[in-house]
Order: C-alpha cells, then structure tokens, then sequence
DNA sequence: CCTACCGATCGGTAGG
DNA sequence: CCTACCGATCGGTAGG
C-alpha cells in the first residue's frame, strides 16, 4: 500500500465533502484531519485557518456555476435553448460538484461580511444572466411579453437549488429525466 | 421597569430565533442566556438539554404548515382554490412564523436519527397534500391531464421555501402580489 | 506531518 | 435563577 502526503487541493476537497454534509460549524479540523489521516493540527501546514478553507471551497462552487453560465451563453443564439442550457448546466454542477455548490449555496453566510457580500455578488451576477436571457425571449416573442423576468429567474433557481434537497440518482428519474422535467414545468410558465 | 421571569414558552421563542439566524450549531447555551439576560445554565430548569429545544422548535414549525394545509384544504372543493389557499397559506407560515418555520425546513437535520425521521415523515405528508390537490385537478380537468403531480408538488415547494431565502417585506412587492406573483407562474405551468 | 500544549468555549450538573 | 464548576472539545501555535 502507497501512502503519500496530501496537497492543499485534498485539504480543501474533503473540507468541501465534510462543510457539504455536516455544515460549517459542524465540522472541526479534526473531523477534517480524521478524513485524511492526520491530526487537526497538521493541516495547519496547508492552510491558514478554517475559514481559509470555507472560502477556498465556497470559491470553487462559485466558479462551476460561473463557467456553467458562461458556456450556456455560447452554446445558442436563441433564448429557449440558452435557458435549457443554463437549467442542464446548474443541475450538472450540482450533481458533479455538489459539495462545492451545496457549500456555495448554503453555507457561505458563516463567512465574515466582507467575503460574505463577494458571494452575494456571485450570486447576483449568475441570476442576472437568468434574467437577461428571460428578457430576451420575451422581446423577441419566444416568452410572453408580460413575462416578468426577475420574477421567473427567482422562481427558476428556487427550483433547481433545491434539485439537490430531493433528487437522488438511484430513484427512476435519470439525470436526463430530470432536466426535461424542469425545463417542461419552467417553459410552460413562460410563454 | 418590571421584569419577570421567562417561561418555557419564552425560551423556546428564543431558541427559535437565534436557531433560525445562526443555525442550531452556530448558536450556544450561552448564547440563548444573553438573549434572555439570564446564565446558560439557568437554561435547564426550563429544558433538559439544548436538542430537546431544537425538538420544541422543530414541532411549532411542522404544526404551523400542518394547519395551514388543513385550512386550505377545508376553505374550498375546487382544486385551483385549495392549491391558491396552499400557496397563499405556506407563504404566510414563512413570513409570520418565520423562525420556526426556518429551523423546521434547515435544522431538522441536525437532530437524532429517530426525531429526524419523525420530521421528515411530517414534510412528506404535507407534501402529500398538495399532490393530491393536484391530481385532483388534474382529474376533473382543471389541470393538464398529463401534468405529473409529484414533480408539480415538488417545484410548486421549491418555488415556496425558497421565498424565505431572498423575500422582503421592505422590497416593491407586498405579501398579497408576492402570493400573486407564486400562483400566477405556477398556474401556468399547471394547465 | 507529529507531539504537546494554549486559552476559550462547549453542553451540562451540583447545590443552593 | 445564581455561582461554581466538570470533562470534552474547539481553533490554533510552538517546536521539532
């Protein structure tokens, strides 16, 4: 059996998996040392302090949603199929990433405020492009013209955030399955 | 200035509050004194430990949801009416027992295996509810007679817990248009 | 990455 | 409802 030493990026990718599960306050750095085999006060050689590590995992979260977002711009032209890739796109960051996008989502108000009011921003930023997307399918007559788009994108993200509350991979609904479904519930809202 | 001693009642009220706004972990014994200008230890003659509290809590909250499901089914025959006073009674729950209603959604979690499935058998019966209005008015022909009721019911909560998470009575829009706003895009996506 | 430890804080008890 | 305290655990540091 090889052992080998563990590098800042599996500090913060079993912080991730323990902050996902149990939450912030319920993790200690030892719980965390216990994951990867060492004691709580060896991982002070790879991070400052546990909130250094909440932001790091709260940071990564951020950036799949962000990347997810920025590929469903590129990938169409038309408003219904950017909307459909945005929806694919969230529901896959929150399956192949889901402890650092539950992270993202739920735990970042243990961050003090300034970093706090940055994922604030985050999130802003990403139902923004929800928004604009809305606003444009309902200019250019794909959407109702008396859709309202800050409304809809509320709505849209409530559903899929909580995709990760209920959804589980071994019931009858594939990953597939499930992003038709909540494109079909969301789509007939909108025209 | 008269002060009296706090009762049961005022703890649990307390409990509630700091529950919902710190988490139950994020929140101490003693930290429940300060709020009630008393010593964390003076807590117990009122509880027999700090779960039991988050038990009290948990139960306002399931009791909240519970009536108000039972008045809306009681309040009208036709499924649109009873699914209308479904919305419009969750979001009141959420706006006027917010604190419960809070630590009832999120906090469930951090209680015993045995509590916890007590609490996940209420969200599910709740749940329930509204699958059955909505098979119902699927039935008679006021919904769609291919919508799926389990996912509607599953959206339509996701679309209603989430208001907690970014609704304020400060902002444009008042409870009624909030309410309004709900059950006009879930309508749609109902017919 | 370890041992040994720090002061602070945790939930909770004893005894009034 | 208080003081005084318990053992356990917390995030983190010193020094190897």
């Amino acid at each position: 059996m090889v052992t080998t030493r563990n590098t800042r990026e599996d500090v913060i990718t079993a912080a991730g998996r323990l902050f996902a599960s149990k939450g912030y306050h319920g993790t200690s750095m030892r719980d965390l040392g216990r994951e990867l085999g060492l004691r709580g006060s060896s991982l002070y050689s790879h991070v400052t302090s546990k909130e250094d590590l909440l932001v790091a995992v709260v940071e990564q979260g951020a950036g799949h949603f962000e990347a997810s977002a920025e590929a469903a711009l590129g990938s169409s032209d038309t408003p219904i199929e950017q909307l459909r890739a945005l929806i694919a796109g969230h529901v896959e960051v929150l399956l192949d990433r889901s402890d650092a996008a539950k992270t993202f989502l739920y735990e970042a108000e243990s961050l003090d405020d300034d970093r706090r009011s940055l994922i604030i921003g985050a999130r802003d930023r990403y139902e923004q492009v929800f928004r604009d997307v809305l606003a444009a399918g309902a200019r250019d007559g794909t959407f109702s013209a008396d859709l309202h788009p800050k409304m809809a994108a509320i709505f849209i993200l409530s559903i899929l955030n909580a995709v990760e509350r209920w959804y589980t991979s071994d019931g009858p609904l594939d990953r597939n399955g499930l992003e038709q479904e909540i494109a079909r519930f969301v789509e007939k809202s909108l025209v």
